[in-house]
RNA sequence: GGAAGCAUAGCUCAGCCGGGAUGAGCGUUCGCCUCACACGCGAAAGGCCAGGGGUUCGAGCCCCCUUGCUUCCACCA
């Protein structure tokens, strides 16, 4: 069966066939079970018209990391999975859908509109969740939940008419953003600032003088980035120490081209430096000058309609779009004089973070959320460190929104979504919230009452995603025992969107945080660092990745060489990496196999353990240790590359090449058993140290190797028929084997110093050569002779001999220094003595630094009394194998200089 | 205007508590089709850790300043 294995490593058909079979048997399923302890990771829910990108890949993998490392310890691991329902972008896009057809949802009704939009969540909702597969997302998607589900429609409602009744909703007249091309309101969070070129129009009004007439001589200049909306001017300000102005305090200017007088209000919001020192005000379309307005009692005028065209306010520009509208009033202006001057203007545009037009800020009645008091156990479960941001520093971007928290506009003029359960007497207008909708007018008892036309914020319902996704607001078994999550995954993007909103809605709601920690994540950017976008066309879909190199290479790439919260570059070669990475692991672990073939291996007593075989299960050991702390602490990268490291660098280059002579060797059958038990003991913790990153490859290799060893079963682990529910490996007091580690470092440091000396020398590969170690410590010789067999391999030695003295080796032998030996190579042929003392200088050049820089530590008075003890330790270790060196390569150079 | 992050090998990035930069991958050079793997093996070259000050026995890491890049927030019309 094992030989059968390909040589490379082909993920495809193997990814796919096993993650159904974990389907089959239902790996991903969480069921409350109070024998075990929860571990809970609730997905942000994609987007149901969104496709797999990157953003999701990486953010999915860390979580499948967490998940699956947490389920192999032993908890009762849950990914509750879902889908939202995206009520802006959703919407957008059936509209424009229906636009292509040629008609347009005024024209389908509402309810024909929603059929439309269910139907597309049918189509495309399901997308997503199978891309997610794919990745080898562990959901529990039996559990599987949509924002617009019913449970979470009564999660919503309850909410919405508990949080009114509690004062924290209120349906006010506000100036809010109002995208024109999606015609709804959007709250503060969904604007984009862009900085566009624009112009700072000059233009000034006429004063009006003593007798009541605009003044032919007297003007009041000001400078406007959106000269259109003078239309709906209710007055100029200026502050109130300009000296510049004082005069014009208590007077009137008329507005021109409407013809109006309005006043001169003095309010500090005027800067005196900006400009002239004079601001138009425009209550109903400017936050700023809404606030003066509310100040000075002015009246709003409201010039524009919902798809920003002039309204009949606008006189005779009634009917022109915003922009045209300018052009005429700049004209107007300039006709009459009034247009001082125009100058280019850089500024900050607010724009509709869906569809990027520029936001227009009106006067509507909508809903909102009183945001003070809520905000205050959300800020103190950061503070009290009740709730961990990683990495920290993105307290600050959470303090900077808090600090400033704004009231929340809720309602959407949208179709699809959750639609406010307020209801209208028809009659008398009295406003009712509740759950359903009531028969009578509770004031009037009119029979008849309309439901209020808007939905809510998406974000009002995936704020409450974390407990409504559990049973909220039932009080079921699942969220008592499950809730509150452990740890919640996202992007630093949505911290404002989305991570505020759920910490409150949690503290709330449920009088309990809704997860434990957040680890954010950043952008997956380009190979030239770019964001990827639609427009740029730079995008990567990790499907195609996928699809090209495995499952496994997209997710080691995406976890590798990343801190928490940094961005992240995304090109081929370290996909390459990736994949050949999982070729290295397919390809010792079937010639593990190979080697195992047909063989009982059973597990040797430790005395029957060579020290290579000590030493490599001590590292394991080590490993063990460090990939699952870096793993607690979220350090997700750092674990995968010290089991990456252990795995190419300390298994397949060196110790599987260590043992090979044994392997080949039949005649000793222990030690063969001994080497074959240690490379498959090694191999299985370290595939499960590696399950969470490659779940795929890992799978498929453990259940291989579960078959290649037939039905022996002297190991817990085997037996076992999938490596996602074996149990996570833990550090062994019985395999730590400090000694062996320290002799083995030795002889690769051998090994080492003779491959480089061979290859300056251009020794042909082939061509073995006699190697002596010479040295007085037993211990070395000793350790030199365990390791005779597998260190003349690597050495390509033909012979080695251990030795005392240098006797009966040739003089021009080539030398390789070591702690506490020296190693000679006499080649027959040799050689250029000049060249090999030219060596030896040099290496005596380089301890010479060495010992310099440790003398100099250890002769500082005030090192030797202020550094740790273990320090000082350290270095006079270091002193003494220095200083050894030192003096067998200068025994060595004197040698060459008498031969 | 406020804040944050980044600046380490040719490139892209790691570097946990302050303790020799044996950093990683890619790329480059040299040698190898060594019976698991050429998606590989072995060897090597390549770094005033942005600049300047400070704290410390000791700084890539801590503090201050400067420069350059990136991002978020604010929105002065």
């Amino acid at each position: 069966m094992s030989k059968e294995l390909a040589k490379t490593y082909d993920p495809k058909g193997i990814e796919d066939r096993l993650y159904q079979k974990w389907l089959e048997k239902k790996y991903f399923h969480a069921e409350v079970d109070h024998s075990r302890k929860p571990f809970t990771i609730v997905i942000p829910p994609p987007n149901i018209t969104g496709q797999l990108h990157m953003g999701h890949a990486l953010d999915n993998t860390m979580q499948d990391i967490l998940i699956r490392f947490k389920r192999m310890q032993g908890y009762n691991a849950l990914w509750q999975p879902g889908t939202d329902h995206a009520s802006i972008a959703t919407e957008a896009k059936i509209v424009e859908k229906l636009k292509e057809e040629g008609t347009s949802k005024e024209e389908l009704g509402r309810e024909k509109f929603l059929e439309r939009a269910w139907d597309w969540k049918k189509e495309y909702g399901g997308r997503i969740i199978s891309q997610l597969k794919k990745m080898g997302s562990s959901c529990d998607w039996d559990r599987e939940r949509f924002t617009m589900d019913e449970g979470c429609n009564r999660a919503v409602t309850e909410v919405f008419v508990k949080m009114h009744e509690k004062g924290y909703i209120y349906k006010g007249s506000r100036i809010v953003n109002w995208c024109p091309v999606c015609n709804t309101s959007i709250s503060d969070a969904e604007v984009e600032y862009e900085e566009q070129a624009g112009h700072l129009w000059h233009i000034k009004y006429p004063v009006i003088d003593r007798d009541g007439n605009p003044s032919t001589t007297e003007f009041l200049t000001f400078a406007t980035t959106r000269p259109e909306t003078m239309l709906g001017d209710t007055a100029v300000a200026i502050h109130p120490e300009d000296e510049r102005y004082a005069h014009l305090i208590g007077r009137s200017v008329m507005l021109p081209i409407v013809n109006r007088v309005i006043p001169v209000v003095t309010d500090t919001y005027v800067e005196r430096e900006f400009g002239t020192g004079v601001v138009k005000i425009t209550p109903a379309h400017d936050p700023n000058d809404f606030e003066v307005g509310k100040r000075h009692n002015l009246p709003e005028i409201n010039i524009m309609n919902d798809d920003a065209t002039i309204n009949a306010n606008g006189g005779r520009f009634e009917g022109m779009d915003r922009y045209e509208a300018r052009k005429a009033i700049v004209e107007e202006l300039d006709r009459q004089g009034l247009l001082v001057k125009i100058e280019d203007y850089s500024h900050n545009v607010g724009t509709c973070y869906r569809c990027h037009s520029t936001v227009e800020p009106l006067i509507k009645l909508q809903w909102f959320v009183k945001m003070e008091e809520l905000i205050r156990p959300a800020v103190e479960a950061v503070k009290s460190g009740e709730i961990k941001l990683i990495p920290e520093r993105m307290e600050k971007t959470y303090f900077n929104w808090t600090d400033n928290i704004r009231d929340w506009c809720i309602s959407r003029q949208l179709w699809w979504g959750h639609r406010i359960p307020a209801y209208y007497c028809d009659k008398c207008g009295e406003v009712i919230v509740a759950k359903e909708m009531p028969k009578i007018c509770p004031k009037c008892g009119c029979e008849h009452l309309t439901q209020d036309p808007d939905t809510l914020d998406t974000w009002f319902s995936s704020a409450l995603w974390p407990f409504e996704t559990l049973g909220w607001p039932e009080q079921t078994e699942d969220l008592k025992y499950f809730y509150p999550t452990d740890v919640l995954v996202t992007g630093y993007d949505i911290i404002f969107f989305w991570v505020i909103r759920m910490i409150f809605s949690g503290y709330e709601h449920m009088g309990e945080k809704p997860f434990k920690t957040v680890l954010f994540h950043g952008l997956v950017r380009d190979s030239q660092g770019r964001k990827m976008s639609k427009s740029l066309g730079n995008g990567i879909d990790p499907l195609d990745i996928i699809e090209q190199y495995g499952a496994d290479a997209l997710r080691l790439t995406l976890i590798t060489g990343n801190a928490p919260g940094n961005d992240m570059r995304f090109y081929y070669e370290r996909v390459e990496n990736s994949r050949n990475f999982a070729n290295k692991v397919w390809n010792a672990s079937r010639f593990i196999m190979m080697n195992m073939d047909g063989k009982e291996v059973t597990e040797p007593g430790v005395e029957e353990l060579q020290p290579v075989d000590r030493w490599i299960l001590s590292r394991l050991n080590t490993l063990v240790q460090e990939a699952t702390d870096n793993m607690e602490n979220f350090e997700l990268g750092i674990a995968v590359q010290k089991v990456y490291d252990f795995i190419w660098d300390e298994f397949c280059d060196w110790y599987i090449e260590m043992v090979k002579p044994r392997l080949y060797n039949s005649d000793d059958t222990v030690s063969q058993n001994a080497a074959l038990w240690t490379l498959k003991t090694v191999l299985i913790d370290a595939l499960k140290l590696l399950h969470p990153y490659m779940p795929f490859i890992t799978e498929e290799i453990f259940c291989s190797l579960q078959n290649a060893e037939g039905a022996s079963t002297e190991d817990a682990s085997s037996g076992e028929e999938s490596i996602m529910i074996s149990s996570w490996p833990v550090y062994r007091d019985d395999r730590a084997f400090a000694k062996e580690e320290k002799n083995i470092e030795i002889i690769k440091e051998a090994v080492r110093g003779i491959r480089g000396v061979r290859n300056e020398m251009n020794v042909a590969p082939a061509r073995k050569a006699a190697v002596y170690v010479v040295s007085q410590d037993d211990k070395i010789l000793s350790t030199f002779t365990e390791g005779k067999l597998f260190f003349a391999s690597l050495a390509s030695a033909s012979e080695v001999t251990m030795q005392r003295d240098k006797t009966g080796i040739a003089q021009d032998a080539v030398s390789v220094v070591i702690p506490g030996a020296t190693l000679y190579i006499p080649f027959a042929e040799l050689v250029d003595i000049a060249q090999e003392v030219e060596r030896l200088k040099k290496e005596k050049k380089r301890l010479e630094g060495e010992l310099a820089r440790v003398n100099g530590m250890l002769s500082n008075e005030k090192f030797i009394s202020k550094a740790p003890e273990s320090k000082i330790a350290e270095e006079k270790e270091k002193l003494m194998k220095y200083t050894q060196m030192m003096e067998q390569v200068e025994t060595r150079l004197e040698q060459l200089d008498k031969g």
